[in-house]
DNA sequence: TGCGCGATTCTC
DNA sequence: AGAATCGCGCAT
């Protein structure tokens, strides 16, 4: 049994969001017709206007304009000039908010993943709530949240130490 | 209008 | 340790 991760998941605290995406199945549908479906294993959390290590905390701008709009869309930029980095809109329309996923099963960092699964800007802004080119999905078998652990997120010291000790980075801890 | 740096990754 | 290389924020 599988369902698509519906508006209301992700219309929730962005800290919720990010830790209960631990598990679930990042879904892609590429130009082929193939799927390509894998577990994610790591995210991040940048939540509302404080938060000093989000692009938004200096205002909506063309780039994170996206951030401030409606949860459950893709939030799509190129980091350093070279990398798509993934993220997911929390939160009501007006309040900036997202998840950047990380890494999924067999595939660790944002820049390595969006090119494994073939996502790029094309589809900033794009809704990831039913099934197209990019969904996500819940699977059988709920993680254990023993299993995930939250710690600081990575690359945010410019943030100052307040923002930067924040422990919103979740990581899927397997055993053995 | 220009400059420095970034939610990174790969190579030397 | 350095390169790749595009946008944004802030200073000229």
């Amino acid at each position: 049994m599988q369902r698509v991760l519906n508006k209301a998941f992700f219309d929730r605290p962005t800290l919720d969001v990010a830790r209960d995406l631990i598990g679930k199945q990042l879904c892609r549908r590429l130009e082929s017709g193939k799927i390509i479906r894998a577990r994610i294993c790591g995210t991040e959390a940048y939540d509302g206007f404080e938060d000093r290590a989000s692009h938004a905390s200096k205002g909506a701008t063309t780039r994170n304009v996206v951030m401030f709009g409606p949860p459950g869309r893709a939030y799509i930029y190129l980091c350093y000039g070279v990398h798509w980095l993934f993220n997911i809109t929390t939160r009501e329309k007006g309040y900036p908010a997202a998840v950047l996923i990380r890494a999924v099963e067999g595939v660790a960092g944002p820049g390595r993943l969006t090119k494994h699964f073939q996502i790029s800007s094309s589809f900033n802004d794009q809704l990831l709530t039913r099934v197209g080119g990019l969904w996500v999905e819940d699977v059988d078998g709920e993680v254990s949240p023993t299993r995930i652990v939250a710690t600081p997120r990575v690359g945010v010291n410019y943030a100052g130490a307040e923002w930067a000790a924040m422990p919103w980075r979740f990581v899927w801890e397997k055993q053995e």
